[in-house]
RNA sequence: GGGCAAGUGGCGGAAUUGGUAUACGCGCUAGUCUUAGGAACUAGUACCGAAAGGUUUAAGAGUUCGAGUCUCUUCUUGCCCA
């Protein structure tokens, strides 16, 4: 027999799919369908090893639901704008177009590679302006529904990348791709209005019923509903305005207010912008971003106004008004008071500039004198003291009378606030989708005529330069309206978030000329059936792609609202050693050697290698691992096969080469197990047939549970079992060739979804149907059960007995047994626990 | 600081959801075959013990006839938010 020639053999296979089209979808109302998708990759160059876990994960399922004779949707494309093409263009002289291009010809090699069942009809790439050119059609039908607008704001600006960074790029206040610390900039900026759909998008978790429910509390903590008051305190100097508008979550603690604080952008601030105090106060806090986690972190900065406001129930009481760099204008109101001993950002300002500290509440049972806010806000719960009528109440019993007497003198209002921005999504960069608005001499803008688009993206753009690129060009800006006035375009494109927002729509009708999605074919393939990628999407993507759905389908009597993602899975990382050398310089895997006492040298100059922990792979710390290579050396198959062995899908999972090099031996058992069966004789039935027909049934049986419960790895403890236990049979000769093949050709079928190519391969010399085979109630029945025997709940033994026997024979059996007879002998048995054909547990007097 | 997970052999991890803990794999040990072995095969491998047997799911308590699984406390790690 031949060793199994993975070369030939995959490629043999890949080639097949692809000529028959064999991974084609196509909409069939009188099939069930499934649409299976997993997120697209950013065509960097290469696919790396997290791309082979998530795809994998993906194949597997899509495979295995065509078995079971779904009509299964697998499409894959490319989010292909971006930033990282425009440095690569500048680092290599190459357009992004032509680099983008080339990456995804690669990267489409290496998925092909990989075996997965792919329809690359329904390729897409969200550069190309067959895909982005609906994109401009939605802004504009966004334009019109009064879901986009244009604002001016601060945002946090990306020095390095000179461009607009959302929120949620921001990470510990740093650019999330140029780890440089953030600034905050005035710009005007296009807006999409997610804050409307708060609500929906908050209440509609709940039908989320497979999403993780992590992912689901990251999204409603994102959206961040909080319910608080607004109240008005007048001020002391009537010149100005005669009133400030705050907004607080904890009204209850009023009568704690020493101090007002408000944005630098308050209306009230205006009037101090000559003050050179004030102008450099200003510029100090425009260096702090403005995420709430830098507002937190950064140093409690106030600038006096030396006004008042009157306490609104004390009216004796004075608070002096401070501009703060802590208060946002787009938080709430602008405006707050700050109560010191129930907040801890209020106590740090409090503490720095000499302000009152009066306690409000405390802890139940603590003696008032005794309670003295030092350093440490007190924020939890308790009873209120020092507060007039609010006495004696908890938080949320003050919050409720308060809010009820502040409505009732006209003070104020109760308000239900969102911490969920509106997304900003324009982006001062050439690689990107244009927005499709224009703008006459007065700075009016207006859309762009749908006959004209898609605005295409100019080729000849200097990338060199500084700043935006399409704002540079010397004349794509300029157009003319019908009437022949000049007209300049929008030079911002879209934030490459919003490309992901809607792809899953066009791989329904991806070739679709006139429309971005055709109701018809949405309506049959839409949900996503199964959604499969990094939790790292689990609050931006998945929660843009959610409010895209709401846009689109708002106002529209075709298109009714869905949830985009039925189901959510999201898979876990894929880890390995790191290494360092003596000079501290990070290793490549390659470039180490493990020596026979498991520690390691550089390949290079025989030195000491240190080895750190597994982390999630990177380039920056060289620990990474090219699925590229790895293919050519085991194949596909033992590369899928190790990614789905070691871990549960949704954990990290640790790359090794002992655990590939295994996977890839086991392929070649497999092989040669199978050619053992094909030249097996058929024989007259042996005693060991049905314990086999049985033992194949259970693996049928456990490896679709397992499958539908996304637990990969024990489908493969499975089907390891089940090939020793045939192995040995095999081996020893005791089953009919006849049974043996009838079983083995449904063990082939039940490896299919895992590594096809060994499973085709197989196949071929069998049979050349294709099925899922269906497991036997009937024949999950055992004759035999084994008892386990107990005393006092200790285990003391185990036997054998016919299924189903009567209660008193097990009972009698049992107490014959060894070690339980010693336990039960000269003591009273008080009680018998009876679990019929599992257990039995002798309960005995002390 | 808050929230959410998780903690099982040398390692990755199973455990029909409260009923035989350690399946399956890696690694390791011994052996067979081989010119050779980073191949293949066989046997062993949670811990203590020569054995009978006993002990064990981060630590401690609780509920229960019975707890890896449920409850509480503590510790540790990871993730998210601040």
């Amino acid at each position: 027999m031949e060793r199994y020639n993975i070369k030939a053999v995959e490629k043999k296979w890949q080639n097949f799919w692809s000529k028959n089209n064999t991974h084609k979808a196509e909409k069939d109302k009188s099939k069930k369908k499934f649409y299976c998708l997993e997120m697209f990759p950013y065509p960097s160059g290469k696919i790396h090893m997290g791309h082979v876990r998530n795809y994998t994960i993906g194949d597997v399922l899509a495979r295995y639901k065509k078995l079971q004779g779904f009509n299964v949707l697998h499409p894959m494309g490319w989010d292909s704008f971006g930033l990282p093409a425009e440095n690569a263009a500048r680092e290599n002289n190459l357009h992004p177009k032509e680099w983008t291009k080339e990456n995804i010809k690669n990267m489409k090699v290496q998925l092909k590679q990989l075996g997965f069942s792919l329809d690359w009809d329904r390729e897409i790439s969200t550069c190309e302006p067959e895909y982005y050119k609906h994109q401009q059609e939605f802004f504009l039908e966004l334009f019109k529904k009064d879901l986009v607008y244009k604002k001016d704001n601060y945002v946090n600006w990306d020095p390095e990348e000179q461009t607009v960074l959302a929120n949620e790029q921001v990470i510990n206040g740093k650019g999330w791709r140029s780890g440089v610390p953030v600034e905050r900039k005035k710009l005007s900026q296009w807006f999409f209005n997610i804050k409307k759909f708060s609500q929906d998008l908050l209440d509609e978790l709940d039908n989320l019923k497979n999403w993780p429910e992590k992912v689901k509390l990251m999204q409603k903590n994102w959206i961040g509903k909080s319910f608080g008051c607004e109240i008005n305190f007048e001020i002391d100097n009537k010149n100005i305005l005669n009133k400030i508008k705050v907004f607080t979550t904890r009204p209850d603690t009023i009568f704690g207010a020493s101090f007002i604080a408000i944005s630098v952008d308050h209306p009230i601030a205006k009037q101090f912008e000559k003050d050179k105090n004030f102008i450099s106060f200003k510029s100090e806090c425009s260096k702090i971003g403005t995420t709430e986690e830098a507002l937190a972190n950064a140093e409690k900065l106030g600038f006096n106004t030396d006004l008042f406001a009157l306490h609104p129930f004390k009216k004796s009481k004075k608070l002096p008004i401070y501009i703060a760099n802590f208060v946002l204008m787009d938080y709430g109101t602008g405006a707050i008071f700050g109560c010191p001993a129930h907040d801890q950002r209020d106590l740090d300002f409090a503490n720095k500039y000499k302000l009152e500290v009066l306690p409000v509440v405390k802890p139940e049972n603590f003696n008032t004198e005794k309670f003295i806010i030092d350093k440490t806000a007190f924020t939890e719960d308790g009873v209120l003291f020092n507060s007039d009528f609010l006495n004696g109440l908890n938080v949320n019993e003050g919050i409720k009378k308060i809010i009820e007497v502040i409505s009732e003198k006209k003070l104020g209002e109760k308000k239900i606030t969102f911490r969920l921005k509106d997304w900003g999504v324009s982006r001062q960069r050439y690689w990107g989708c244009p927005i499709p608005i224009l703008y006459n001499k007065k700075g009016e803008a207006f859309p762009e005529k749908k006959e004209n688009l898609p605005v295409l993206l100019p080729d000849d753009v200097d990338l060199n330069a500084r700043g935006n690129p399409l704002d540079k060009h010397p004349n794509w800006k300029y157009t003319k309206s019908t009437d022949g006035e000049t007209l300049i375009r929008e030079t911002d494109t879209l934030d490459t978030f919003v490309d992901s927002s809607w792809y899953f729509l066009r791989f329904c009708s991806p070739k679709s000329k006139k429309y971005g999605y055709e109701i018809d074919d949405i309506k049959y393939w839409m949900p996503v059936d199964q959604y499969i990628g990094g939790v790292e999407h689990a609050i931006l993507h998945l929660l843009y792609s959610r409010f895209f759905m709401k846009a689109l389908s708002h106002n529209n009597k075709e298109f009714t609202y869905t949830e985009p993602f039925e189901n959510l899975f999201t898979q876990g990382m894929v880890c390995h050693e790191t290494y360092k050398s003596e000079d501290n310089k990070w290793l490549y895997p390659f470039e180490v050697e493990k020596k026979p006492d498991s520690t390691y040298i550089a390949k290079k100059n025989k030195k000491k290698v240190y080895v750190g922990p597994s982390e999630s792979m990177s380039k920056s710390k060289k620990n990474i691992v090219d699925p590229g290579e790895m293919v050519s050396i085991y194949g596909a198959d033992s590369i899928r096969w190790f990614m789905l062995s070691d871990s549960p899908p949704e954990r990290d999972v640790q790359w090794s080469v002992e655990g590939v090099s295994a996977s890839h031996k086991f392929i070649q058992k497999l092989w040669r197990l199978h050619n053992e069966i094909l030249n097996k004789k058929d024989e007259t039935k042996k005693p060991e047939d049905i314990n086999m027909k049985k033992a194949v049934n259970k693996t049928i049986y456990n490896v679709t549970k397992n499958l539908e419960n996304f637990q990969y790895n024990v489908v493969v403890a499975n089907l390891h079992e089940i090939y020793n236990l045939i192995n040995e049979y095999v081996t020893n000769n005791k089953i009919s060739g006849k049974i043996l093949k009838a079983e083995w050709e449904k063990i082939i079928m039940l490896l299919m979804p895992l590594i096809p190519h060994l499973a085709h391969e197989c196949c071929e010399t069998i049979n050349k149907k294709f099925y899922w085979p269906i497991y036997n109630p009937a024949l999950l029945e055992e004759e035999e059960c084994k008892i386990v025997v107990q005393v006092n709940g200790k285990k003391r033994g185990i036997f054998s007995m016919p299924i189903n026997s009567k209660e008193n024979l097990v009972i009698e059996k049992a107490k014959t047994i060894d070690n339980v007879s010693k336990h039960v002998e000269n003591v009273k048995v008080i009680k018998n626990i009876y679990l019929k054909n599992k257990l039995i547990n002798f309960i005995t007097e002390k």
